[in-house]
DNA sequence: CCTCAAAGGTTTGAAGTCAGACCATTGACA
DNA sequence: TGTCAATGGTCTGACTTCAAACCTTTGAGG
């Protein structure tokens, strides 16, 4: 008969729909939000009631979320007033992955990546940045350049490029950012630590943020171009 | 105390969950698809199993959402073997917006956009595009050099731009470029049709093809740039 | 004409989610 | 030291969604 579904295009107009993803929506934000520092640990989460309006759940949902993130051994909660959700610092092991991603799926991420990051680098250096979202971007590359672990440098490293996506003002555009870096990230953490890579690295990050502030669009958008290619090189090498 | 919320990048990296979305979900894209013209007037849609299975709802989920565009008169159903979903053509008026999207929202989305749009644009050229991909891009050109109605233009260039992210080989990037369509393409409804406009588009609507067929990335790139601001200046200009 | 496969239509009970109220604990502050 | 506001903990009834059946209609094909 009448097949519409050959078209490509019904691919792209219909993902699915994440069935019964409230609570684990929630765990999924919390947990990356912690894996990548943004929480840092020994601090406080927001309150119960704020969080849940912030993630549009209810109250009885969010708390599922915690549990299992306390089950998990991420947070700790006191109650009582003072008291709160706080981060514990990580245990021996994270707690295992559920499902390797696939090759497919890391091509996407790396594609997507690539039109992403580097968008938001060309994109913020043709924004009139505040004070503010300056010392925002110093800060994270100062961050990255203290970061004395492996571990504190990764964070630090998606800490930065999340950073770059915010500084654009456009919340889509950032969260986009957002979930490539919580994969991204997640990769990065199976395969080594290589130092002279992390040089590189490191000289890539200055140079995209100094194009920035110098509003040369052009040459941070190469930069991050680069930097992007060098990381899906490393990830398509080294992952399994 | 502990104020971590005031970090611009928790924003980013929490976002709220659409709660009870499955229907919602369901109406939103199928009603997009429709009004994007990739399931076209007159055609069946898939069976309510098959469709369901690819959103990853429940049957009773998507017939609801189904039941919902039966009463918007986007479709007609029918029983039987051989019977099934019909896109119903436009009634007069489109079932009236809800709620006008405010400026940030625009903003926002202008801005993703101008990130997006290129990208793939420049990703495109850079990938080695199969014989069917290339007709896909040369189709929908076709089809926007042929549309009669304003009402036709928009839906085939929406389709135009949505094929230009899906030949990339990302299903996150397609997926994204086809959320920034549905929005544009609704914006692109509230303004008035310039025919001066459309034969500029018309232009770099070509230049685009070309140049990803050509494989000239940064060409690509710069025209569906200047594409894209063309549009935003339009939206920026007409809309209230 | 008959049969039956293919489609939409209906039912059922379990599980997830919600809003909102109320309970229990505890430390900040008067 | 006592109060109380802030915070996590609990409960309840209603709504949504799910999976997996089964029912009804209808046209294609023998």
């Amino acid at each position: 008969m009448n097949d519409v579904m050959d078209s490509p295009l019904v691919d792209a107009a219909l993902h699915p729909v994440r069935g019964h993803m409230a609570f684990e929506s929630c765990v999924e934000q919390l947990g990356s939000a912690i894996q990548l520092g943004i929480f840092r640990v020994g601090t406080k989460l927001p309150g119960e009631r704020e969080l849940a309006e912030r993630l549009n759940v209810s109250r009885a949902t969010l708390r599922e979320a915690i549990s299992a993130l306390r089950a998990a051994g991420l947070v700790s909660t006191t109650r009582g007033r003072g008291g709160g959700t706080i981060v514990e610092p990580p245990a021996q092991t994270w707690p295992a992955d559920q499902h390797p991603p696939r090759r497919a799926e890391i091509d996407d991420l790396i594609v997507f990546r690539a039109v992403i990051e580097p968008g938001a680098a060309h994109r913020a250096a043709l924004t009139d940045l505040t004070v503010e979202q300056r010392e925002l971007l110093r800060t994270s590359l100062d961050e990255l350049a203290a970061a004395e672990t492996p571990a504190d440098y990764r964070q630090a490293d998606a800490r930065f490029h999340l950073a770059i996506s915010t500084v654009c003002g456009s919340d889509e555009l950032a969260r986009a950012c957002s979930g490539v870096q919580v994969r991204i990230h997640q990769l990065l953490a199976e395969i080594p630590f290589l130092k002279t890579n992390i040089e590189h690295s490191e000289q890539e990050h200055r140079e995209v943020v100094e194009a920035i502030l110098a509003r040369d669009a052009e040459r941070a958008r190469a930069v991050m171009t680069a930097h992007c290619d060098a990381t899906a090189a490393l990830l398509k090498g080294l992952l399994p």
